[in-house]
DNA sequence: ATAATAATTGGCTATTTGGCCAAAAAAGAA
DNA sequence: TTCTTTTTTGGCCAAATAGCCAATTATTAT
């Protein structure tokens, strides 16, 4: 694969990996700090297995790190960009529900 | 589903878009302007077919919008904040490759 | 009207993804 | 040590995705 190639793949490894809910939905939780595995499972609300993959995931695609303190394991946000993304794409969403509304009228 | 979900998911949906190498190549060549089909089709190389679909999944997500003229239809990008995507993902891919060259030393 | 060009759609297959459960690994407590 | 808690891994299955080809639609040119 082309140098070239490659780079963009990585980049489309991040969008992608932030392109899940539940995984979206864990990164947002972390733009408040760091967060154990148990504490995502509970937010998320499917098995811990799941939840664990999906951390997976967001690790090999740099978005998040992890360590480990006694028995938990804390993730915690890496990308620094996140905040951006959230918000750009909230207002993102909230135009296209205005526009949709709109043509209602 | 929640509407708070409902809301998250369409989120994920612009991000899953753009998680894909030839959409985001696509979507990358959008910012210089508008371009056809056919022109898309040759800087991803693939059947034309699949460009088509990979569009229609960009115009869905609300990256994108289609206008015709003539025989020709034109894309154009419509997400705002896709140079910082682009910008930040960039800079996040490369500092993680130094981090790697850095572990080999 | 017929032919040619541009793009989309439908159908098909191979691969990937997301989810759960059960089992393994790692650390701490009894 | 043995038991418990937290997390990861492997296996499995259903659903989604990406790709191609063939067929259709729409527009322009002959």
């Amino acid at each position: 694969m082309k140098d070239n190639k490659k780079f963009i793949a990585e980049q489309a490894k991040i969008f992608k990996a932030l392109g899940h809910p539940g995984r979206l939905l864990m990164v947002d939780a972390l733009r408040g700090g760091e967060r154990c595995v148990c504490e995502l499972q509970a937010l998320v609300g499917c098995d811990v297995s799941t939840v664990s993959k999906h951390l997976a995931v967001l690790r090999e695609a740099g978005i998040v790190t992890a360590d480990k303190r006694g028995t938990n394991i804390y993730y915690r946000l890496v990308l620094a960009c996140l905040d951006e993304f959230m918000t750009c794409t909230k207002a993102c969403v909230k135009k296209r529900i205005f526009s949709q509304m709109d043509m209602l009228k």
